[in-house]
RNA sequence: GUGUCCGUAGCUCAGCCGGAUAGAGCAACGGCCUUCUAAGCCGUGGGUCGGGGGUUCGAAUCCCUUCGGGCACGCCA
């Protein structure tokens, strides 16, 4: 189904053109003035140099062929039964063309919305095939804050773009490869020399156990780190690990395979507890095998230079308004990096999948990276011609300093122990006001809301700006945060439950032409879904939904405080606010779930 | 230095492919719970949209310039 913009629009647009003019300045658009009017059309400016008229007598042209279609109605209130679209429009001041429905038109159109199940979106994006990179952590080091923005603001596009109908596949991209995985190796060694996998003549199995725990691994990788800056030979010894791991050395393979999954277990817990999830669990080390016959090929084909010791891929373009430096594809000691595994995972991905569009959601700091890896992709032609190629950075979480975020101690805070927080103080508002549900529901419920809170604060933002990380703010669910969306759900769910209740079916209800304003701009409100939606996809830009979200809340909540509902002495008046209701709720369930949280039955 | 992004109310942010009186939340102040969840609703105050110039009938929005800030700029990821 087209969204009511459209389809008022092409009412409008009849118009135009019956007048003479171009329909293509029969746009519609939600009016900025609520108490004029509810939508408008700027067309008549638009087209007033074009055809040399005054704006105002283009306006009130189109507006007598809308009067003349039948479109207006007569009289105030007569729209019943004439099809008419509009109550009222006139054509004023300057030139605008200012529109109001008639309540019949917009329940019809309501209704037809209530049928459909991308409630007024339809699936523009259907037929693309899209990889999504997001996530990014790394093995062996624990979530932090960092990591958060990458996966809740992926998580969310993500669904957006299923949601419009595009064939989306996420990926984690997991950094597991490299001198990490050496150090690690390096300093196992170090303090288990007698284990298996560091003896080289050993021909058995490997144990099916892992030599440390979660959080032994987690505290190797930093102090391994540390030390490799300050003791040449243990680095010299971590980077002849990382090749001999590379080249596939048996004992080093095993014990990788145990650095990996005792590490992606925990990822995987927390990123449940995130409620993130992803198709593939794909990571660097599974474009290794790509990598050195792709380095052969860009050498073979003469796209890869040599240049300073290092083989690099000159990417400059003559339109540059700076020097782009080239891409480096091997170090001068002959070694793989970053660009050259993401170029491998471009080719990988170009086989496996034929995307139209890879998105990469990575930290905006690496804008540079992704231009040259991009570039060099488009100048090997490892992609098509017409493959998008999308980097989508977001911007720092930072403290209320304005700095980046950081712990009360000055350390990195961890993921978990910032959601521990937020329960925690979620857990704290629920106690003083739920005193019907045990113990276990509220602290279910206190997880819910959390996340909504994390989760709506980020997605809140444009995800290209840096945000004001405030753990005070997202406690205080007031205003126009995610408790406050999930509040009005619960509200909803309340009524519709005591309506079922009392013996009532929704199944029965029928949405009804609007009878107070509050009523009507709820309604209104309600056909906005199908634009918020699609703009979200076509700019990834989730806190399109937010915006929504919260003004139909606003809306609800408005409309919620003026009309009686359940004690509606009209049988089918109150039917109808049930059917309002139910799509209301239909809507931000919808929403939230774009957003990657949902909503518990009673808060 | 070069490039790039940003600068909107006391604070945090929307709005930015041009439109009418620039919007929210928080904070401040004032109302509304014997009635469907007050995590709510209603109201008041608060602005040279960093400065300057230009394009336009019309600029927070587009262009130029200037100031201030973030970030990136060849072998890390």
């Amino acid at each position: 189904m087209k969204t009511l913009l459209e389809q008022i629009g092409t009412v409008i647009a009849d118009a135009f053109e019956k007048a003479g003019y171009d329909r293509a300045l029969g746009t519609v658009s939600v009016s900025n003035r609520p108490d004029l009017c509810e939508f408008q059309c700027n067309g008549a400016m638009a087209g007033a140099k074009k055809y040399g008229k005054a704006p105002l007598v283009i306006a009130e042209e189109v507006l007598a062929q809308l009067m003349e279609s039948g479109s207006v109605a007569d009289g105030p209130s007569t729209g019943a039964g004439t099809g008419a679209v509009f109550s009222k429009a006139e054509a004023v001041k300057p030139g605008f063309l200012n529109l109001t429905l008639t309540e019949e038109y917009l329940c019809t159109y309501l209704t037809e919305l209530e049928q459909d199940k991308t409630l007024g979106t339809g699936k523009p994006m259907k037929g693309k095939t899209v990889v999504l990179d997001y996530g990014g952590p790394n093995i062996a080091k624990p979530l932090h804050v960092g990591h958060l923005r990458s996966a809740v603001i992926g998580e969310s596009v993500k669904r957006i773009l299923r949601f419009l109908g595009a064939e989306v596949t996420g990926d984690i991209h997991m950094g597991d490869w490299g001198m990490p995985m050496g150090l690690i190796l390096a300093s196992v060694a170090d303090s288990h020399p007698e284990l298996p996998y560091f003896d080289e003549a050993y021909e058995g199995a490997y144990p099916k156990e892992a030599p440390f725990t979660v959080q032994e691994l987690e505290e190797i990788y930093p102090a391994a780190s540390a030390r490799a800056k300050e003791d040449e030979d243990f680095h010299a010894r971590a980077m002849e690990m990382t090749r001999a791991l590379q080249e596939g050395r048996r004992g080093y393979r095993a014990l990788w395979r145990h650095i990996m999954n005792v590490s992606t277990s925990d990822l995987r817990r927390n990123y449940d507890r995130l409620k993130v999830r992803f198709d593939l669990w794909r990571g660097e080390s599974d474009a290794d095998s790509a990598m050195m016959p792709m380095v052969e090929e860009l050498k073979r084909r003469g796209i890869a230079q040599e240049s300073e010791g290092a083989l690099v891929v000159d990417v400059s373009e003559e339109t540059d308004k700076k020097e782009i430096p080239p891409c480096i594809i091997l170090k001068s000691d002959g070694a793989a990096l970053y660009a050259t595994s993401d170029l491998a995972t471009i080719e990988q991905r170009m086989q496996e999948f034929r995307p139209d569009e890879i998105v990469y959601i990575v930290d905006k700091r690496q804008d540079m990276h992704f231009v040259q890896v991009f570039r060099t992709a488009r100048k090997a032609k490892l992609v098509l011609p017409e493959t998008k190629l999308t980097f989508i950075g977001f911007g720092t979480m930072n403290g209320k300093d304005g700095k980046p975020f950081k712990t009360r101690e000055g350390g990195v805070p961890r993921l978990e122990h910032l959601l521990n927080e937020i329960e925690e103080k979620m857990a704290e508002r629920i106690a003083e006001s739920d005193h019907a549900s045990d113990a276990e529901a509220q602290e279910k419920t206190a997880a819910q809301i959390g996340l909504a809170a994390l989760k709506y604060g980020d997605l809140s933002n444009q995800p290209s700006k840096d945000y004001v990380f405030d753990p005070e703010k997202f406690t205080a669910f007031e205003g126009d945060t995610g408790p406050y969306l999930l509040y009005t759900i619960v509200r909803i769910k309340s009524v519709l439950k005591k309506f079922e209740e009392a013996g009532g079916l929704q199944k029965e209800c029928r949405l009804a032409p609007a009878q107070s304003e509050a009523e009507k701009a709820l309604q209104l409100c309600l056909t906005g879904f199908g634009e918020a939606a699609a703009s979200a996809g076509e700019q990834f830009a989730p806190h399109r939904i937010c915006a929504h979200l919260y003004a139909l809340s606003n809306s609800f909540n408005s409309f919620y405080h003026e009309t009686k509902i359940l004690t509606e002495p009209e049988e089918d008046k109150k039917r109808g606010y049930i059917a309002l209701l139910a799509l209301t709720l239909r809507e931000l369930e919808t929403g939230i779930d774009l957003l990657g949280f949902d909503a518990p039955e009673r808060m």
